[in-house]
DNA sequence: ACCCAGGGTCATA
DNA sequence: TATGACCATGGG
């Protein structure tokens, strides 16, 4: 199986992360609707989460958060309800794409049903869409194997002194925990998800996003407020 | 008045 | 291949 010299960091930083965190929200893209994932990893590149609420708030009320209605909007109405997520020209563009492709492969149950590297390659082809939202959309909506590297990992992991050095080249990243940890769609969804909660819930009180807390017990300064060198 | 956010694309050298 | 401009809203 896969583990290597790197394993019991990675498991370990990862129990120590379900113990910060699993009793909070724990609610989280795991159980929500396909196509609202879809839409949501689009939605949220570059973006705060909380603006891609505002947006999927709106195109629920519009009855939209649905491929067919979606797809029979015109496309400044589409525009118009994904704005406040900002860039709202480029998503609803994106949107678009991906709806393409849900149509060429018939509904978007046949299209999550594709072997995970299919499917991935194919939303790698559709304009809009790159390795971080694609790797989203395989392991939490079509909820097969695949492990998301984003912008929190790579920095509370580089901090950590964990990870390839010098580098933020996505599928060196990815290989990195892929070849450490066992190949295990709940563990791997379940690790980026922890790494999203604790680089916003716990370590923006102190410097953005330290991670230090994971070799601490907890965050240093959260209480205080004061910032570390 | 900045700065940044759970990226991705495109033009340049 | 590697860097930089660009997208654009809302919150700190």
């Amino acid at each position: 199986m896969n583990v290597n010299e790197h394993t019991p960091a990675l498991m370990e930083i990862y129990r120590r992360l379900e113990t910060m965190h699993a009793r909070r929200g724990w609610h989280w893209w795991p159980d929500a609707d396909p196509f609202e994932v879809c839409v949501g990893a689009i939605l949220v590149q570059n973006t705060a989460w909380s603006n891609v609420e505002r947006a999927l708030a709106l195109l629920r009320g519009a009855g939209a958060l649905d491929p067919g209605t979606m797809a029979a909007l015109p496309p400044g109405r589409v525009e118009e309800l994904v704005r406040p997520s900002g860039q709202y020209r480029q998503k609803a563009r994106k949107l678009a794409a991906f709806l393409s492709l849900v149509e060429a492969q018939g509904s978007l149950e046949r299209l999550l049903a594709l072997p995970a590297s299919d499917l991935r390659e194919r939303l790698l082809a559709t304009w809009g869409i790159g390795p971080e939202t694609a790797d989203a959309i395989v392991v939490y909506a079509a909820r097969q194997p695949a492990l998301v590297i984003d912008a929190y990992t790579q920095r509370i992991f580089s901090r950590l002194g964990v990870g390839p050095a010098h580098t933020t080249d996505y599928d060196e990243w990815q290989r990195f925990f892929v070849a450490a940890l066992e190949p295990d769609r709940d563990l791997w969804a379940r690790y980026h998800a922890l790494v999203v909660m604790h680089a916003k819930h716990l370590c923006r009180k102190t410097r953005p996003r330290c991670g230090e807390c994971l070799l601490a017990d907890r965050c240093p300064g959260r209480d205080t407020g004061e910032g570390v060198p």
